[in-house]
DNA sequence: ATATATTTTTGTAATGATTACAAATTTAGA
DNA sequence: TCTAAATTTGTAATCATTACAAAAATATAT
């Protein structure tokens, strides 16, 4: 994917240090914290800044091509599929994995009258790997 | 109800302060922040202290008698309710409603040979009030 | 009942994520 | 090039949460 044409179409003016946490973002897929962004860009950019990447993000929060995972911790996880999906966090290696659900099975006959704009669907646990050390 | 020994029955020493926090999260069922459980308390409890609430909401969620909702905005929110439900969250209010849902339904079939512990769905979006002001 | 040990509560200081804000830099337009 | 607008940066402020030790309350032993 093009990314700088990904943002332009967003909107989003394609400055480097956006194209670059995008790229981070869409290539890595592994629901990054601002501090793992800033840690991991600013080897590349050395006058990144953290701010920088808050307010990135927002902004591409704001145009739509990035969603939040707050799955726990009072740390915020960025990712840039915005199809939905849900999240597996194991609690042991602190990984988080995507995992599919379809939502029209879980009922929501309960919110009829209200007006539905996002669903996130998170699991605690342990995963494979953790498991079998 | 009887509280005290409800805290009894789950190994946790019912002094006055866990009663009342007890009692707060429990009677009002709004899954108040230790802010609003702190403010509330204080009232009845001059010399409460914020530190006191943070540590009787981890022993509560320690014994199992208390769950964590963090659906948004780096401040958690605390639950006694205990059965698997979700949240919604109502972006215009804050209010947070209780919903049923039959987790069955949502495909874990990507999570074999994993450990779940536990799992929450949150929807957010603008409640039936808000909508018709 | 008194002295002692244990538990609980409290207050203050530290931490860490996030935001506010203004200066510096870069980019775009005349 | 010169000027205006947008973007980036660094520092300071804010806010939830945790660490920690002293104070208070409760339980235990003499």
């Amino acid at each position: 994917m093009n990314i700088a044409h990904h943002l332009s179409e967003h909107d989003i003016k394609p400055s480097y240090q956006r194209i670059k946490i995008y790229e981070y973002l869409y290539k890595e897929m592994n629901h990054p914290s601002v501090d793992t962004i800033y840690k991991k860009l600013v080897g590349e950019i050395p006058t990144l800044s953290k701010t920088t990447v808050y307010n990135t993000l927002k902004l591409f929060i704001d145009k739509g091509i990035t969603s939040t995972v707050t799955i726990e911790d009072n740390e915020v996880r960025y990712d840039a599929i915005m199809d939905a999906h849900g999240h597996f966090k194991c609690t042991s290696c602190g990984a988080i994995y995507d995992i599919k659900y379809d939502f029209k099975d879980v009922a929501m006959n309960e919110l009829k009258g209200f007006e539905v704009k996002e669903t996130q669907v998170h699991v605690k646990g342990k995963c494979n790997q953790c498991l079998t050390k």
